[in-house]
DNA sequence: GTGAAAGCGCTAACAC
DNA sequence: GTGTTAGCGCTTTCAC
């Protein structure tokens, strides 16, 4: 502060920090060449290379994104948008993206909407405003003006764990109708007849039980139960829904809980009432959470690549950020029944 | 693309995006105006906001938070680095501290070192070449050139979850040798003599494991048999755990786990094994994870008000990126041991 | 391979 | 209350 330069003109405020000019000049080339050595070193001479990266040393200097940013409009940011991070299902894509992303230098921005659609309208906003070079959605985008927004930006937008009919851009996800259908057709199989399902009130749950509905109807079984939990689900809403459930009459031999651990839940308050699984109640989680296959019983469960989806949106954003355009703009990355003990 | 004006001059990009520039045009002001209209709207005139505000919407206008930090040097973003999100540990704070950022206008970039301290260097570059207006960090930054480059970057940081004897600037946790001493000291005055610790590898969990040996020591007690398991812990390797621990000669009577799904995987190896909890073996948490009060026998556990962290750590951000300084610059938030039938 | 000029889109500082 | 000016720190374009 002492020797600051006497201006004499307008004050100009500035982070203070080391830049790029700091480094050039140390290193005796121009700025330009100074950024070359860092961003295409092999564009340049490696004598110059080798100085600039002394100086870059030598002076603690660390790039400053956002002016490189605005420079380049490529802000090697990607926004992520999950409704919460509480149940455990995004985790694993959220988590696979943002290694995934680290690794080709670019890094994750998180943002949750908390299941409600109006906040996502505003999150988005936020979002759009810096610029990101690609935006991740968990689900697909319902409100109009959301998708118009989102498309006017022209930012590369991958929608996932769900299939949509006319997806905005890219795509990676699955069937929960399917999933539904699959899972029915899987207790029917096994010889459960009186059907019910435990499901968070979210709209992709509410999906997966209406076509487990459906399918239980088509293959001439009752009215399955059903019984919507407020969501994120957790263990607490699945005793309690249990509880319910065996109430009601016309009893119950299997139940497909919309989340493991939903099923984990269901587990215990069998255990508690003395209820045999898989004897008397057979049960189905959703998620393959990396606790199912080790519990007592291991729970069988719709298994979701949560990882596989979080790689290969990184996939998706990073070849369009980097100007390649994908052959394939839509990944329907399936599903399995991880059959175990439980059902 | 049809009418663009013919350039005679060097080409110039651009997002083409529409700008302030075209908002305060059509508003008949000049842009700076219009840049005060959006971020101090009690500073213009009532017929100017208003024209603004029509222009923004009219145009679909959204801000350039790039530009705008560029020539403001405030980003509103901040960076928050977990070891993983796996662990349902951070889970909780990361959320509130999302929640918390989104409610005063800043955005979260997520980082994930893996706990390999290695990749905490290199993350860290990366972050502060973001020139975020804050960084939360999650436990204590130990490498000196880290520290150092946080200390020199200027960037308001919070250490958090730990309680660290010389904080690089603010920090809000908790002593993890407290918690070992605790956890010993409750399962003696319940009349265990035979102790046990499960532990995840990693600093802060060898950190509770020590000073809970050291306590049971200090209490007339034989050293309590310890196990190390990987970081981050699952359910599986709790109950591996337990089997190892079974087979080791004198017994045990009560577990302290590291984490509450390593106290589920030894409450479900229990239970495989016909083992009685808490008749002959009591199992201490750590977490409070959601799950811990509804298991089946509920578990006791240490609780810890993650949740707080983040808005603690959120708070403290805000105030310094706003130039307000904070009285405290340590909080230790404490825990409690959650009182349940598992011990 | 290197450099000079221009400007990305916005806001701090200073005037009026 | 509003406008003007001068950049924030970087990279694109074009020339050598």
């Amino acid at each position: 502060m002492e020797d600051a330069p006497a201006r004499t003109k307008r004050q100009r405020r500035g982070s203070g920090a080391v830049t790029l000019h700091d480094v050039a000049r140390l290193a005796g080339v121009a700025p330009m060449t100074a950024s070359r050595a860092l961003n295409t070193p092999t564009r340049v001479s490696p004598a110059v290379l080798e100085r600039v990266q002394e100086a870059v040393k030598s002076t603690g200097y660390v790039r400053n994104h956002a002016a490189g940013a605005l420079a380049s409009t490529r802000s090697r940011l990607v926004a992520a948008v999950v409704p919460t991070l509480a149940g455990p299902v995004f985790l694993q894509t959220v988590q696979a993206l943002t290694a995934a992303l680290a690794e080709r230098g670019y890094q994750l921005m998180l943002g949750q909407t908390g299941y409600v659609d109006s906040r996502e309208d505003a999150l988005l906003d936020a979002i759009i405003g810096r610029r990101p070079d690609g935006i991740v959605l968990t689900g697909i985008v319902h409100s109009p003006e959301a998708r118009q927004r989102l498309q006017s930006a022209g930012i590369p937008v991958v929608e996932t764990w769900d299939l949509a009919p006319r997806p905005l851009d890219m795509l990676v996800g699955f069937s929960h109708e399917e999933v539904g259908r699959a899972v029915a057709g899987f207790l029917h199989a096994k010889g459960r007849r009186r059907l019910a399902v435990i499901a968070g009130d979210d709209e992709r749950s509410r999906r997966r039980q209406e076509a487990f509905r459906t399918a239980a109807w088509s293959l001439g079984l009752d009215a399955p139960h059903t019984l919507t939990v407020p969501a994120p689900t957790t263990l607490r809403s699945g005793r309690a829904a249990l509880g319910e459930l065996l109430q009601r009459p016309g009893g119950v031999d299997a139940v497909f809980c919309s989340s493991d651990l939903l099923a984990l839940g269901v587990l215990t308050e069998a255990r508690a009432r003395g209820l045999d699984v898989p004897g008397r109640l057979a049960v189905v989680g959703f998620g393959d959470h990396e606790f199912a296959a080790d519990l007592e019983p291991a729970l069988t469960t719709v298994r979701i690549d949560g990882a596989a989806i979080g790689r290969q949106a990184a996939h998706f954003i990073v070849e369009r950020a980097e100007g390649r355009d994908v052959a394939e703009r839509v990944v329907d990355i399936g599903f399995s029944i991880a059959d175990r003990a439980s059902a």
